[in-house]
DNA sequence: ATGGTCGGCAACCGA
C-alpha cells in the first residue's frame, strides 16, 4: 500500500524576515513539500509571500502577530482549509493547521497542525512565575480541547516547537535540567499526556529509540555550541494511529546551527507515504 | 554557582 511521498519540516525560525535566505537554502537543498514555520515575528501584511512562491512554495497559512511568536504553514501542494486556535483565552500566535484534500488529490484528507507552546520563562515554579502557569495551562488545554486527539483511521500531523524535551536522552544531561524549563518533571508529563491522550506517534523516538541522544536546539549563549553539545529536543513531529508505520526518514539539519545568524533552533523532517 | 546571546523594536520583553 504505498502513495504519494509527503515530506514535512518544522523549524523554529526565530523572525522568518531576518532569516529568509536560510529558509530559501533549507528548502532549495531538502524540497519539503510543507514547511511549518515558529517564532515568525511577523506580522502578516509583511511575511514574504514573494520569496515563498518564487521557491515554489505558492500555499501559504499565517498566523502571525507583530513582534513575538507566530506560525505560518508554506507549501508546495494546496490546501483546502485552514484554520487557527488561540489558547488560555489570549491572542498570542501560537497556532496554525491546514488540511489537504480535495485540491491535493487526496482521497483521505490529513490535517497537518503547527505549534509554538510558550517557553515558560526561568522558573519552574507557577506561584512566582506566570508564564509557566501559562504554558502549564496551554499544555492542558492542548489535551482537554478534542482537537488534538486524532478519530479512529483520522490522519494527522502536529508538528512545531513544543519547547519541552520529554525524555531522559531529550537533553545533555537529565540531572542538571531536571529543574530547568521545558525538562521539569510536570512539563514531561503534560506533554506526555497530550501524545497518550491523541495516540500520537513521536516519530523521532520511533526511529531512533533511546537511549542515542537526539536534540534540535542548542542555546545562543554557549560560546561554541558544537563543540558544547548541550543540546536539547524541543521540536517534535507526532503523527496520529492511521499513518503509523507510513513514515520512513527522519532528518535532523543540525548544519543549520552553524550557517551564518542562525536560528538557535535547526529544521526537523521527516517524510511519510500517502 | 553564575552569567552567558539573540531579535524586535526602540525600553525592555520574551526566549
Amino acid at each position: 500500500m504505498r502513495g504519494m511521498p509527503f515530506t514535512v519540516t518544522t523549524w523554529n525560525i526565530n523572525s522568518v524576515r531576518l532569516r529568509i535566505d536560510l529558509v530559501a537554502k533549507f528548502l532549495k537543498a531538502t524540497r519539503p513539500d510543507v514547511l511549518c514555520l515558529q517564532e515568525t515575528k511577523c506580522p502578516d501584511d509583511a511575511f514574504p509571500l514573494k520569496r515563498f512562491k518564487r521557491l515554489g512554495y505558492e500555499h501559504v497559512a499565517l498566523n502571525g502577530q507583530k513582534g513575538y511568536h507566530g506560525v505560518a504553514v508554506v507549501s508546495r501542494i494546496p490546501f483546502d482549509k485552514i484554520n487557527k486556535r488561540s489558547f488560555c483565552g489570549k491572542t498570542d500566535s501560537r497556532h496554525i493547521a491546514v488540511t489537504f484534500g480535495e485540491q491535493a488529490k487526496l482521497k483521505d484528507p490529513l490535517t497537518v497542525h503547527n505549534f509554538y507552546v510558550p517557553a515558560g520563562g526561568d522558573e519552574p515554579d507557577v506561584t512566582i512565575n506566570p508564564k509557566f502557569e501559562h504554558k502549564l495551562s496551554f499544555l492542558d488545554e492542548m489535551r482537554d480541547c478534542g482537537d488534538y486527539t486524532p478519530k479512529k483511521n483520522e490522519r494527522a500531523v502536529l508538528v512545531g516547537d513544543l519547547n519541552v524535551a520529554p525524555l531522559e536522552h531529550d537533553v545533555w544531561s537529565h540531572k542538571a535540567l531536571l529543574k530547568i524549563v521545558s525538562h521539569t518533571p510536570i512539563e514531561c508529563e503534560k506533554l506526555t499526556a497530550i501524545q497518550k491522550t491523541g495516540k500520537w506517534i513521536d516519530v523521532a523516538r520511533a526511529l531512533i529509540p533511546e537511549p542515542e541522544k537526539i536534540y534540535t536546539w542548542w542555546s545562543y549563549r554557549a560560546p561554541d555550541w558544537a563543540a558544547a553539545n548541550k543540546g536539547r529536543r524541543l521540536d517534535h513531529i507526532w503523527v496520529s494511529e492511521a499513518l503509523g508505520g507510513r513514515f520512513s526518514k527522519f532528518k535532523i539539519t543540525r548544519d543549520a546551527r552553524g550557517w551564518e545568524r542562525p536560528s538557535d533552533h535547526v529544521p526537523v523532517t521527516t517524510t511519510m507515504e500517502l
